[in-house]
DNA sequence: AATGAATGAGACTTCATTCAT
DNA sequence: AATGAATGAAGTCTCATTCAT
């Protein structure tokens, strides 16, 4: 802003169309109010303190934003995917280390959202409730029909229940943040996805598996 | 208020009813509040009706409970261990069945309690969150412990980390509660169970056990 | 109640019991708000400031009523038939002193209540605005029926409507507001009655009416 | 602002606009004002709204008028001698025919403005109200003094007040539009002057006026 | 002149908690 | 102990007006 008002003055504006310079309020809003949700939560958080922080007028807030609430909606918006457990796909790759950085970049985005915090408070809402609902709804059938087509191959344990299996791999694939809060480590990811595979491949296929991709890394 | 706290220990009630119609005005005004709680939200519940619901006054409430959060507290106090991951204990049982009850229970006292809707409210509460840390770690630590064991005696995996192994078997039990909500099923229980029983046991180990104990129980 | 109370401390408050205090507190934001709109105006007293000139709190100005409109709606409850003209009746009287003091009275009234400022507020509310209007309907109704009678027995004129008399009545008895602010006058209500008296009787049939009164009066 | 003030008469408008587009604009608002101050009411209708139904920018407002209020002062400015009842003129003329068609006149005006609605709001600006007790003044002074003229030639009531009657006069000429709310009839123009001419002349007195006023119309 | 985004004072209202009875 | 009226801080949101472009 300091920049900004001092090409205003001599005269050359930068000249931001109005619809830029109002976007920049309402992403500064934006951010405003995802800091300050993650400091002090939500409850403990008033559209007056966003908008102070977000160096605007209170009333800006509310050209925006109808309520808290939309702000915190506009917040996650753009972020949905990645407050949501990633969608794994192991075909044609070393399963392990595709799950495991699947993992790490999963926990890297939630973590970098600092939206833990706010997570509670988004499954109050209807709305996003819905959003996610659809989202692992979604997720979870196509982890399923993975499933479904690997156990024809004779790749996957045959005694499980795809349905509950790809359910168990996308708690365990958001479990990723738990474990990592209670007991940090870098090999957590791997661990992880060790026991991931585990419950999708027996012992001997996922060997072949990764021996074949390693083998046509080599190759190509 | 200064002299009344001297004498009580942070978190005690305002005053411990040592009668009988206090004790149930106490009791009332919990119910009162747990169904309230469960019905509005907690944010949409406010003291006022908490004690009107539970035909008291106003005032009344803050004999018992020195605020609102204390009563929130008190409710789920008794409950805490069934909020909390069962803890698995599969030795000397056929272990698919023993751990499918065991998730049946659980998920029946959350589902009793209606506390899903308060979850989000108690983590919030720093001492709360402190109470479920710790019983997550206690029941962490069992858990692996009873993984070591089982590897020592050449019953379980050996390329499995133990310690992530736990946490992902207490992820897969706490996810019975939403997978039931997305995919109701009565065999939800066994195929899980079967699911973690795959993260512990090799299948063949897993058979065995499962006709050991079907003989011992037959023999016994 | 309040007796109880009484006997449970030495017994020397004021005491007043509960229902009574709070009917003293309602009264005095009544009087607050009627004082403030008067003195301020409606738009520019706020419920704080009622609240405040009654020694009150602002939470309290709620427990007693909605909103602002509310208290306004309250204050003239009592005095619907005070803003109203009043409902002249002539029968058995001498019709001009009768009107004139009608007149006075509502007058006071009226200037009383200073509700002179408050009146195109009160029209903006539909509630009020019916129920006025059911009150001028009921008192055109009676004006009329009593000129319908004095026509038949050929009292008053023959050739004026009474329907549109008797709106012209209650106009007139109306103006006497008006016409003391512009001309304050003490025989205005005198004068006024003699306008009114002129549009019911001719001149010799009030005369009778007037000799005919006093006569009865003298002989009662 | 403090320069250009100066510069003004308060009261005047920001600028006087001489172009033709800048007049239409100042129009547009008027206009606009007008018609949501009617639907929606003086408090309801906000600078932006007014703005936004004339096409104009909020801003552009404020060029045109200091406030909201003054776009209400400039609405009736023009209309200022259509909310004051009729200067009823009876001199030469049949006296009932004239003023039913003046009070006729006056309700078309009243009722055309939509200003009822806005009247209330009138009342509370001070200029305005000043503006429309000189005006009543004023025309009770004219009445009065036709009145004065009448007695002496002998042609009203000798027993009435003059000024008292002048008063009358107007509210029974403003009370039109209300009667006609409340009743509304083709026929109230004249009945209602009836009543006015009633208060004027003596029966005797009016039949002549009428029969010679009729009889030069013919020989004209 | 025109634009419309920005401002911020302040209105209204709620409710956790206290306190007089 | 019990009551429920009273408190008043704090929050949400509006809108008349200003201002940078």
């Amino acid at each position: 802003m300091a920049k900004e008002q001092e090409h205003q003055l001599i005269g050359e504006y930068p000249s931001l169309p109005k619809q830029k310079r109002a976007l920049q309020k309402r992403l500064a809003l934006l951010e405003s109010g995802r800091t300050l949700f993650i400091e002090k939560g939500w409850e403990q958080t008033n559209a007056k303190e966003i908008a102070a922080h977000a160096h605007v007028a209170t009333g800006t807030f509310y050209r925006y934003f109808k309520d808290k609430r939309q702000l915190l909606m506009s917040i996650i918006e753009d972020y949905v995917d990645k407050i949501i457990p990633p969608e794994l796909n192991w075909t044609n790759n070393d399963p392990i280390s595709y799950i495991a950085q699947q993992l790490e970049t999963h926990d890297c985005h939630f973590q970098q959202l600092g939206l833990q915090k706010l997570f509670p408070e988004l499954l109050k809402d209807q709305q996003i409730n819905e959003i996610i609902k659809e989202n692992q709804t979604r997720i979870h059938k196509k982890i399923m029909q993975k499933l479904e087509t690997a156990k024809e191959q004779g790749l996957s344990w045959t005694d499980l229940d795809s349905s509950i299996t790809a359910w168990s791999i996308m708690s365990l694939s958001a479990s990723i943040i738990e474990i990592n809060q209670y007991q940090p480590n870098k090999t957590n990811y791997v661990e992880l996805a060790k026991i991931i595979c585990r419950l999708i491949f027996p012992p001997e296929v996922l060997e072949k598996l990764i021996e074949s991709n390693s083998t046509s890394q080599h190759t190509s």
